[in-house]
DNA sequence: ACAAAAGTGTTCCCGTTACACCCATGA
DNA sequence: TCATGGGTGTAACGGGAACACTTTTGT
């Protein structure tokens, strides 16, 4: 967001005091997009003394993952919201950029190890969708027969018998997360 | 330590209006050990609401590391500090033990990447001895010669001409982390 | 017919692991 | 001489990376 300092910075909230900081943190976001119950991890504490020229002020940092398609666009329009994809981030306040890149080297620590993915996608997704989103978070490309040999490895990421003939001519598998196996594996390693 | 809460409890203090988190975290540090330039990472913030029954309390823990060799025993009998092996971690007080917890899996995951051991082991040190170190932190037993393969690829861990002859009959080669070769290299990978 | 995305196996390479014996020395 | 810890090499294995062509179908 511009909060009208001449930076950019990160939107963020105060924590009541009598709601945790996780909760603060869900809070905040879906007074911003009007999601909930969304993949969220804290990033770290921030505490330099003059990160905020005004008062001394303690940072939290939590990191969502958001499908932008579930989005109000009003909400965006109406906080001064702004998408920035992350090769066009600019310059932001303070110490937002630190926070940004801590937030996205422990995306990629987890992509491997927690379910993410889903969170970006819609119930139902097909390989190809799949891959895009590791592609990005990764940033670089995946060689596409050694990723679905990969997926065709994980007993919690279901075919189905649908098919989706919107992304292409042929028509490509759709794929479901089962949260009921994961849940019930305790093999994490996605 | 023993704050009389009837649990055992890591040692905490207060952010000064006018230091930063790291600041207090080495003042802490430093009031509790007389240590100082340590090694020294942050595992986060931890903020539920009833985590001090008194009032509302906002901790961020961090994890240092020191040899315990270099202590001062009587600062600890001052403080009423006891050290604790991990594996006889007792529960300790509020959300405690999950402060450690996440410090631990934090020491495993950089033990690969910064050079972590060479704060627990004086300037010159044995293979033995590194190798105890990555055994203490990984919870498990390492293959000598593997191990020693892995060391001697790594420029800034120096062999130098001194031989220990205290812990064994033999005498072992003493080595050195050479800090000027680690700066210089930007690929880590210890 | 052709464009566009889906789908599919094999080989190679490299890093990790497993594993056992001789050496030097002080007591 | 023997007990103690120091020091060394090789073979098997497994996971990850590289790599190209056929299939389906709407236009």
């Amino acid at each position: 967001m511009d909060p009208g300092r001449g930076e950019w910075s990160l939107y963020g909230g105060f924590v009541g005091a009598d709601e945790s900081l996780t909760d603060a943190a869900h809070r905040v976001l879906k007074g911003l997009t009007g999601l909930d119950k969304i993949y969220m991890r804290q990033v770290g504490a921030f505490g330099d003394i003059d990160r905020d020229p005004g008062e001394r002020v303690i940072s939290v940092a939590y990191c969502a993952l958001i499908n932008v398609k579930d989005y109000d666009d009003s909400l965006r329009e109406k906080f001064g919201l702004e998408w920035v994809p992350l090769d066009k981030l600019p310059k932001l306040y303070s110490d937002h950029n630190t926070m940004v890149k801590d937030a996205l080297s422990m995306l990629r620590r987890h992509i491997n190890t927690e379910p993410l993915s889903f969170n970006l996608l819609p119930p139902l997704f097909t390989l190809t969708q799949l891959q895009h989103v590791y592609e990005a978070i990764l940033g670089y490309e995946i060689d596409k027969r050694n990723f679905r040999k990969r997926i065709k490895q994980i007993d919690f990421i279901e075919k189905t018998n649908l098919i989706d003939k919107l992304s292409s001519r042929r028509g490509a598998a759709m794929y479901r997360f089962n949260s009921r196996a994961y849940d019930a594996a305790p093999e994490f390693k996605l």
